[in-house]
DNA sequence: GTCTATAAGCGGATAGAC
DNA sequence: GTCTATCCGCTTATAGAC
């Protein structure tokens, strides 16, 4: 693994623990087995580091979604359920970025250029989601406002689950994802088609497969 | 106005502005026209100054839930949007901290212990609330698993919303925070009686009153 | 690519005079 | 209550040898 890995990997693990505030470039360096100089050579200052996690997110985020479509069909059930799961997933990995996001983005303005866009591409990927739900009679056919608003709450939720249960002290275990899951349930419950409801029911007797 | 007070005021602002790590004690002290020295007389240190602000928080929102019950009673529909536009207004006043909570519950825990009871109490709040909605007829009765998972669900659209719409880069305005009244609309419908569906509908010709 | 050494500056916090 | 002066420690970042 180059160094550069390391750096960006010891990053995400300190920052994760101790908060971005905790955490200094000696400590990064420290951690990697590095001199404190040699970070340097690698990357021009904190910030920078920060951006380079941010694009390591994206493509990884990219890549599990990719992962789940090429065997799930977006807009069936199981594909929303996988997706959420995976973004819980996702969001632990990298938790210190959505703890930290709205002050990380008011430090940086390259950042948050970088993370509008990504955020953007995800807002039109589950409303898409949903219009494919639509076409495979999932969903009952919706209006074009209804449309935005659900896929909105649907990404909101995704969005800031871990957040929530982390702000009440809860654990992010099992548990609590589950329960997240239950919550995206309640959300497209009444858009649900007969058909589609049937197998929802179902499901739901063991809750998270 | 007392210089503590003066120096809570400032510390807000402030770190609305630029965010607690961008502000330092030397800046709040400036801003008030006092030296830093003085400050440190009013306070034990920044951690300090975060406390007190947590309680003038916490202070201001209850007293503004009273305004809104002793006009509007738990339960109904104008009650429910009442608070979730209170809550608002309340987390834009207060933005830094709900935007960087989990940072500094994480770096504090005093404030995290003090934080969690605050919110445990809102969480039971609207439950509460939601409870009385189905004793007025406003929801059909629920199941106490259904309770929970909407009081939920309603709590965390207007724990986040505000930061929704600051992440996406979206203005904070009468329109933004007029699709999170929509938002939490479409959250209860599901539960409506017929009657109070009927009211909903009238209301909903002229969004935001 | 990696190290050591170090400059430069800042932020938090205290002591003691007024 | 408020000020001035000041200290310590830490963090960022660079220079230059290997």
């Amino acid at each position: 693994m180059k160094t550069r890995d390391r750096i960006i990997a010891a990053a995400i693990d300190l920052f994760n623990e101790q908060g971005t505030k905790g955490v200094t470039t000696n400590h990064i360096a420290a951690a990697v087995g590095i001199s404190p100089g040699n970070l340097y050579y690698h990357f021009r200052n904190k910030g920078d580091i920060l951006r380079a996690i941010f694009e390591e997110m994206d493509a990884y985020g990219l890549e599990r979604y990719r992962e789940i479509t090429a065997e799930t069909p977006p807009g069936t059930l199981a594909a929303m359920e996988r997706c959420f799961v995976m973004i819980q997933e996702y969001n632990w990995r990298y938790r210190f970025f959505k703890r930290e996001l709205t002050a990380l983005l008011l430090d940086d303005p390259l950042l948050r250029e970088r993370f509008r866009l990504t955020h953007r591409q995800m807002l039109a990927i589950v409303r898409q989601s949903n219009e494919c739900a639509v076409a495979l009679g999932v969903f009952r056919p919706l209006a074009e406002r209804e449309l935005d608003l659900l896929s909105e709450a649907i990404w909101m939720v995704a969005l800031f689950w871990l957040n929530y249960l982390e702000v009440g002290g809860e654990p992010v275990d099992d548990a609590g994802l589950g329960r997240g899951i239950e919550q995206l349930r309640l959300l497209i419950a009444p858009y649900l088609t007969e058909g589609a409801r049937a197998e929802l029911a179902a499901k739901s007797e063991r809750p998270v497969p």
